[in-house]
DNA sequence: GAGTTTGAAACT
DNA sequence: CAGTTTCAAACTC
């Protein structure tokens, strides 16, 4: 009997004994839930970046996307339901987790976005428990799994206590908020309305930081609690539509549902005067800010409390000026310990992190973690501007009815409550239905009207335009502002009322933002552009040298490189001492062919092609690399005379593909009557000599698709077939291409 | 607090 | 899309 009770155990030896553990069984029963994993959710996420605010904004009825995975994660999630044991989630999640953190442990907060792309059967825990509808079987109604889910986390709580495993706990802990029978109904309705793909973004998100929040303080394993729905409900309205839903939408919910809950009237009634008394005129995020360090307050205020209490303390029995003052309280705290200061910051304002990443769409994962200081500086110079006393600032409409953009209020999604001073308001839960209609008339006037003025650009040239222009963050007003008198110095400007600078949206007259000039923002633009175009440069470069490695041309000089692209390397303003933007980009552009010279700063103003450029880099810049080495070549060249673009569109040539499947490469300016002059006396094979290198034909190659194709080389006036990186020459009989 | 200035929103 | 009007906030006194 021993024996063969020791075989059967022993029988799976090759296996360790770690394979034999209930954990490897979960593990090997995880597979289908791979394609769980949340990595396309947040590329998804990151792809949305910046221009276009997210669908969220356009309107709050509008049906988000269903992720095409739904289905895969709900089957994943329901085997997972049945099959197996909290226990084992458990401990798998456990082993999981350690395992991550000790190989996180030292990166920094900006990386951990990194690790929502990689979530873990820890992760898949947590979608499972938080994922209210998902994780439930299927054909079960919300409440009974909601039910069975509960049970299952007072079971892991219970595990968790044994095995001393707090992160697991915290996660089981903030499940229960969650699920709790007193969740307040704007989540609940936030969670009715959100994405799959965007539960699991959340979920991933929450647990990256329920490790940070473990590892950071490990002291007080509960803090997350009271914060995580917040976050949710964050990450699942980006914003405005949080606020949005909360007031014109929820909040019309909760009054049907007050009545049958004298207990949740208090809480929302809170939340209503609350959530009605966000500081107009400031991004939504930060609005958020003050719920979300609300949270935190409350949160460590109520340690012990159960999940109820946490929920109507969180849903708002602290104002504004409370929460500014927590605010203010974390920032004294901060500087107050300069070492230590990013510490308090990462400690107290955790959740903030979540608004950044949704108010900004998902932009720069650099950018998303911690909310800047400045960020929260404007928040409290906002809340505590002088003359505004104890109490938000309200709208003062006479005409409008309050159902206008005018009205600050209706125009920040919020209704208008006591300290407004508006006339014929009809921007009160009342007239919900008024409300919702106007909004509904003026978005589809402008789906973005009710987006957030201020953006943030993932642009790595925001980024470097920050440290010229001044501005915090990379946040730009999303039209523009269009002053005339103001200089952008005065709040009459919406970009300096929101406190970043100008950008080429701008149509402002004699900026002086001190939150950022257009010009240095333009200018950052350029130059930021003209790196990333040398690096192009320098790639093709390659490229081209091994195209002539590979195609020595008889008929080209033996000098190694040809004088153009000596010059295209050593462009002088594509080198280190390049010139001024500006006259990078009027001198290479196709405008410049348009616009010889003229007054620099006068071109700066112009508008228009910078706008192009900027909103359609990809379409336009390549055309500014085409002809960038002309100019310049024009410029250094001896005599002058090698440097004109060739007669592309001549009649030597018959077949030309190139040219014709992209004749937007084709030079502006080669039947300019200039430009001929120059070159009207050189035979045109002279000419085709003398464009040898040109970045266009280059660029041509990394055009093919899948590394392969045929091109036309009009220095050698051959056709090339590229296989991967290999070119070969069709011409040539020695250099044939693999068949 | 009244009047003026300003620029966004709305309208034509 | 541009010009005009309306509006309310910002500003000045």
């Amino acid at each position: 009997m021993d024996n063969s009770q020791k075989k059967k155990i022993e029988t799976p030896t090759p296996k360790s004994k770690f394979e034999d553990s209930p954990v490897f069984n979960y593990i090997n029963n995880l597979s289908p839930i791979e394609a769980v994993r949340s990595i396309p959710t947040v590329q998804t996420f990151n792809s949305l970046s910046f221009t276009s605010p997210p669908p969220v904004f356009t309107s709050p009825h509008a049906s988000f996307h269903r992720d095409h995975n739904s289905v895969e994660r709900s089957k994943a999630l329901e085997s997972l339901d049945r099959s197996v044991s909290t226990q084992e989630v458990v401990v798998a999640s456990g082993e999981v987790d350690l395992n991550k953190e000790a190989t996180l442990e030292d990166q920094e907060e900006e990386t951990s976005c990194d690790r929502v792309d990689s979530p873990g059967t820890g992760d898949i825990v947590t979608q499972v428990l938080l994922d209210p509808s998902g994780g439930a079987p299927q054909g079960e109604d919300d409440g009974s799994s909601s039910q069975d889910v509960s049970v299952g986390l007072r079971k892991i709580l219970d595990a968790q206590k044994e095995n001393g495993t707090p992160r697991l706990m915290a996660d089981a802990a903030e499940l229960l908020v969650f699920r709790s029978p007193n969740d307040s109904e704007a989540f609940g309705c936030l969670v009715d309305k959100i994405s799959s793909s965007e539960r699991r973004f959340c979920a991933g998100v929450k647990l990256t930081k329920h490790r940070d929040i473990t590892k950071d303080v490990p002291a007080n394993d509960n803090q997350p609690l009271a914060v995580v729905p917040n976050q949710l409900v964050s990450n699942l309205h980006r914003g405005s539509m949080r606020r949005r839903c909360l007031d014109f939408e929820v909040l019309g919910k909760r009054k049907k549902d007050i009545a049958d809950d004298d207990q949740q009237t208090v809480g929302d009634n809170k939340a209503e005067s609350s959530s009605k008394c966000v500081v107009p005129g400031i991004g939504l995020h930060l609005n958020a800010i003050a719920m979300a360090s609300r949270g935190i307050k409350i949160n460590t205020i109520h340690e012990d409390s159960t999940s109820v209490e946490i929920q109507k303390s969180f849903l708002g029995s602290t104002t504004p000026v409370q929460s500014q003052d927590i605010m203010r309280e974390t920032l004294d705290q901060a500087e107050s310990e300069p070492g230590k200061g990013l510490a308090v910051e990462e400690e107290t304002l955790k959740p903030l992190v979540f608004e950044e990443l949704n108010q900004d769409s998902l932009q720069k994962k650099k950018q998303v973690f911690l909310p800047k200081k400045s960020y929260i500086n404007r928040f409290l110079r906002k809340v505590e501007e002088p003359g505004e006393g104890d109490s938000c600032k309200r709208c003062n409409c006479k005409k409008s009815k309050c159902l206008k953009l005018y009205c600050e209020c209706f125009a920040a999604g919020v209704y208008c409550i006591e300290p407004c001073s508006c006339v014929d308001c009809f921007n009160r839960p009342i007239h919900e239905d008024t409300v919702l209609a106007t909004r509904k008339q003026i978005e589809s006037r402008n789906p973005l009207a009710f987006a957030p003025k201020v953006i943030r650009n993932s642009d790595s040239i925001m980024e470097t335009s920050d440290d010229a222009s001044k501005t915090p963050a990379s946040a730009r007003h999303k039209r523009g502002c269009n002053c005339k008198k103001s200089n952008c110095l005065k709040k009459y400007c919406e970009c300096f009322q929101s406190g970043v600078g100008c950008s080429i949206n701008c149509r402002c007259e004699g900026c002086k933002n001190a939150f950022g000039k257009k010009d240095a923002y333009l200018l950052a633009i350029m130059e930021s552009k003209q790196e990333e175009d040398l690096s192009k440069i320098q790639q093709n470069s390659d490229l081209s040298k091994e195209v002539e490695q590979n195609h020595p041309s008889s008929d080209q000089p033996s000098t190694p490189l040809p004088p153009y692209r000596h010059m295209v390397v050593h462009q002088p303003f594509l080198s280190k001492n390049r010139l001024p933007p500006t006259q990078f980009f009027l001198g290479a552009g196709s405008s410049s062919f348009r616009k010889p010279d003229g007054d620099l700063a006068q071109a700066r103003i112009e508008k228009k092609p910078l706008e192009t450029v900027t909103e359609d880099k990809t379409e336009i810049m390549p055309e500014i690399l085409s002809n960038t080495p002309i100019t310049t070549v024009k410029a250094i060249s001896p005599n002058s005379k090698r440097v004109s673009p060739p007669h592309i569109g001549s009649s030597e040539s018959g077949a030309q593909p190139l040219q014709n499947a992209q004749s937007s490469f084709a030079f502006p300016a080669a039947s300019s009557a200039p430009q001929q002059s120059v070159t009207s006396n050189q035979p045109a094979k002279h000419v085709k000599k003398a464009s040898r290198g040109r970045p266009l034909k280059i660029r041509k190659i990394e055009n093919i698709p899948s590394g392969s194709g045929t091109f036309w080389s009009p220095f050698t006036d051959r056709s090339f077939e590229v296989f991967g990186s290999r070119v070969y020459d069709r011409s040539a009989t020695d250099s044939q291409p693999p068949q």
